[in-house]
DNA sequence: AGATGATCAGTAATCGTTCCTGTTCGCGAG
DNA sequence: CTCGCGAACAGGAACGATTACTGATCATCT
C-alpha cells in the first residue's frame, strides 16, 4: 500500500512544504480504491474504516491540499457534492442526474473552446470546465 | 412597468397554468433593473425595496417556477450562489474570481462541443455548461 | 357568503463545508 | 534523549445557501 505511491506524489509534497502524514495518504489510499469520483463524504467513510478515528474535516483538509499541490481534482455539479478525482489529465466527466454514478467521457476535446473564450472576453480567463449532466445506461432504460 | 411585461412571458405562464402574482412580477423586474446576474439574495433585496413584506423563500420559489418555465436561467460557480439570468439564449458568462463581477462572452458557440459528448458517451446528455472564471479587468490591473 | 386550491410570510431545518479550540505529532536544536 | 515549536489533527460548533414546514391570505368558482 505506502510502498504503491507514486513517486510523483511524494515528490509534489516535498516542493510544495506540506507533510504526506498517514491520514493524507489514507485519503490518496480511499481515492483510489473507490475507483470513481467519491464526495468527500465517501472518502470519509472508505478512511474510517481502516482508522476509526480521523475526522471529516481532516478529510476535507487533506482533500484541499491535494487539489493544491495537483495531485487530485474537484469537481463540481450544482445538484451534488464536490467530487474528487485522481485524474488531473483534462477530460470531462459525466453525472447522472437520477442515480448520481459519475462516469468519464473519454475523447473530447476543448482547448480550442478556452482559446476561443480568451479571444472573446477582456478577462483574464482563469478555468473554463464543462459540466456535463444525463443519464447513464441503466437510469435511462428505466425510464 | 407592469406594463412592460413581455406578451412572451405571461404566455408561458398561462400556459404553465402557474399564476403570475405580484411578487413573481417583481422578482421579474429585479431581474430586470439588476442589469446582471443578480443572486437570489441580491433579487431579494431589491424586491424588498418596493415591497417590504416578501420573504426570501418566496423569491426562491419565483425564481424555481421563473426557471420552470424557461423565462430565465440559473447558472453555478462553485464559490458563488446561483446566479440567475433573463438571457436564456445559448451563451458563456464569466465571473470574476475576486469581486464576484459576472459579465457576458459574446460570440463563442459550443453545440458542436455538446454533440461530440454525445458520441462519447453511452449517457443520455441532459446538459453541457462551460463554467468559466477569471478576472476581471478592474481586478487584474491591481494584481 | 362559503369552499377550494394556490401562493405567501415567517421561521425552522437541512446539508455541505469551513472554522475554531485544545491536543497530539514529528522533527530539529541543544 | 528531551525540550520546544510549528504543522496537523480530532471533535464539535458555526456558517451560508437553500429547502421544508405551517398557518395565514388571496383569487376564483360555486
Ligand atoms: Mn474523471
Ligand atoms: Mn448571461
Ligand atoms: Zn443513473
Ligand atoms: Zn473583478
Amino acid at each position: 500500500m505506502g510502498a504503491t505511491l507514486e513517486r510523483d506524489i511524494r515528490e509534489r509534497f516535498r516542493r510544495s512544504g506540506y507533510t504526506l502524514t498517514s491520514q493524507r495518504k489514507a485519503v490518496l489510499e480511499a481515492l483510489g480504491e473507490s475507483r470513481g469520483h467519491p464526495s468527500a463524504e465517501d472518502v470519509y467513510l472508505l478512511v474510517k474504516q481502516k482508522n476509526p478515528r480521523v475526522a471529516l474535516g481532516t478529510v476535507y483538509q487533506a482533500l484541499g491540499v491535494l487539489e493544491e499541490i495537483g495531485v487530485i481534482e474537484a469537481k463540481h455539479w450544482s445538484e451534488s457534492p464536490t467530487r474528487y478525482d485522481l485524474n488531473v489529465g483534462p477530460h470531462l466527466d459525466i453525472r447522472c442526474l437520477r442515480c448520481g454514478e459519475v462516469s468519464e467521457v473519454p475523447g473530447v476535446h476543448f482547448e480550442n473552446l478556452e482559446d476561443s473564450i480568451r479571444a472573446a472576453t477582456p478577462y483574464e480567463v482563469t478555468r473554463a470546465t464543462v459540466v456535463v449532466e444525463g443519464l447513464c445506461p441503466a437510469c435511462h432504460a428505466e425510464g
